[in-house]
DNA sequence: GATGAATGAGTTTTCATTCAT
DNA sequence: TATGAATGAAAACTCATTCAT
């Protein structure tokens, strides 16, 4: 078939790799890990099964390659955001980090899938997504760390901002004409102002909210 | 053998749905969807693996039975929860609410994982959750338009909220030992005065962070 | 629910049987022996389970017992027809026989269903058929012996003929607008004037058609 | 082992199919298609489940694959006896025809069984056989239709002859000692006589066995 | 007599993975 | 390098059949 186009084939085999890689992301996020099998992720990347275990291992080896692919993608993206760009203020690193994500996100919407959606509930995937995100909350707990306040609040705040970011981002993929712009600014509003204030005072004054009965948990 | 005691074998179908169902939760929770077979739900459930599919059809069947419980059970806890307790100002029922989901997902480990982390990432249970989760929405969304601004904004905010919330139940089923209610107000107290700000503004100054250049996504 | 009806349920054991032998026959013959399931039958015939295995025991034997039934009917139908009617001409029997024949079929299509194309092939049942077949055949082989000619070739030629009047037969159930009749008639035209020509003559001359060479099976 | 003998094992596909298809049609045959695992047919090939699966589909699909094997040899004998060989007159070659005809089912036991015993009854092999078998009776009808006479009754008489030589058939492949040929001739003698005189005449006078009363079908 | 509850045993089907060429 | 051929292992699902009430 393509084979007697000379120079076609015979690819060096980084290429070859990335190749694997591109169909395998492309055709887990679609369909997802367990309907998808080997025989159409060589398919669809126009070579035979054993090609791909040559190259990239195991089914499970191969999906492992994918999140890590993807997911260093998007940590470099957000870690080159964040450092540079005008302004160095914990807002304004926040801010760019943020429209930074959810930029990411948008422009690679079957990695997000694999890596989010996919990984998230089948061990061992969510291990190793877990490492990353891992990387990722902490990150983000380093730029409110700048701002002051307890390092174990500036943790559980940073959950909290990557949850919300993660749910917003959702949100994108599933809303392609959305106005990701916007979404990332009143999300950073949203925040903001809660972040800061909690964050540069010690021991804040309880919140209004709280009327002193305890509810149980149910 | 035992089979002389009466009402110990051959139970009426209604308990065993729920002892089908409960043994699924758990089994699904700990193994994951796909890496659980029938058998050892069957087998969990204390019964014959023919008797599951005759009252809770097939494997997929089963696992949306469990999510729609679990969903409802969670659901009715955040209802409840934001409708009753003192004070109705909205960040008095926000909190309520909030304390609610995080005292349940702390109360119900398995039933979240199940919920969030294997439904998730795979069709057709995404869906499902999809729907439920769109309540859960909802129902924070009202609770935010009480407090004015445009609705669409609220919707936004709702989706960061919930995303934000679930990131902190996702940490803290994670750590069994944390104080739930702690990590309850820490999440509080960063979003409320934001949010309040947000909302109530119909169009709110530009965040100081905003320095008008375009960094261009990723 | 129904069973409060008095008289109506518990009917004597007799008038269940004919009641399940009925439901049977029809379900048998709608779906296939193998694609009916015990419970199908059970439901048709407005019982449980365990009461199809109380009073006919397996699906095998439930399956015999159909095929007796029918069987024995239709061999009724043309034993009686053969027997009695205006004139005992070996062609007015077979006349009036196939007449018969053709009519049971046509006013029992489920029962013939059943017979012969779920039977037919499947042991062992094939072999209950078989059996009553074959007393059919002799039947149909005494009518032609009265005619003379050498008992081996009545055989052959009952055989032949009980064949195509089963194609007929068959022919018949899947045009259930034809006129069974005229059917009948052309098929006695067709064959009559051979029969007694072949049966008459003790050797009767080599057919026109035979040019004497050996074609060679393939 | 023997793996060092070229060419033994690790056959191309088109042997390999032929292999299953013969083993299957040899099980299917003796055991009937639901009596047969597939298991048994990949075992009787000499190969592994999964083989059969890849080259030939569902165990259906299978079995559709036998029909159509068997029956394009079966029409092809019978079309080519039918077509050449000396003398064209229809006597002629319909007995040519019917010769092939059990010629052929004498020398393929097996497949008669399957096409004939096995498919007749289940849907939806029954309908895939209905559509060989109509080929089969327009041939006949064909040879019938030179001798003159209606269509409509040159289509009747095609079915009862083909259902006769069927029955033969059916006789023939339980007495594997009888003589075909004999039995063909037999069949012949039977059938000649009336067919000719029946589609000769274009409205044939009464036959004399009618006494016109009506016997009432049961 | 009648039935809901229960299961052992079996079948089809799929798939990740590896040889041999 | 590259691939068609081949399979071990396991999982979902069904059903005839039987208890215990």
């Amino acid at each position: 078939m393509v084979s007697s186009v000379p120079g076609f084939r015979r690819l060096p085999r980084a290429v070859r790799e990335q190749q694997m890689l591109d169909a395998a992301v492309r055709v887990f996020s679609r369909q997802g890990y367990h309907a998808t099998s080997v025989d159409e992720i060589a398919e669809a990347a126009g070579i035979s099964k054993p090609m791909v275990y040559a190259y990239l291992g195991t089914k499970e080896e191969l999906f492992i390659a994918c999140l890590h692919r993807e997911g260093l993608r998007l940590l470099e993206a957000l870690g080159a955001a964040a450092r540079g760009g005008p302004g160095s203020g914990t807002d304004q690193r926040l801010w760019r980090g943020l429209r930074a994500f959810l930029g990411f996100v948008a422009a690679h919407r079957d990695g997000w899938s694999v890596l989010y959606r996919q990984a998230r509930g089948q061990e061992p995937f969510a291990g190793v997504l877990a490492q990353m995100r891992l990387r990722l909350v902490e990150i983000v707990a380093d730029m409110l760390a700048d701002c002051s306040g307890t390092p174990g609040d500036a943790a559980l705040a940073a959950h909290a901002l990557v949850g919300a970011a993660e749910a917003v981002a959702d949100w994108v993929v599933d809303h392609p004409d959305a106005d990701v712009d916007r979404a990332a600014e009143r999300l950073m509003a949203t925040v903001w102002l809660g972040l800061r204030a909690a964050l540069s005072s010690d021991r804040p004054e309880p919140g209004p909210w709280r009327s002193d009965e305890d509810p149980g948990a149910a």
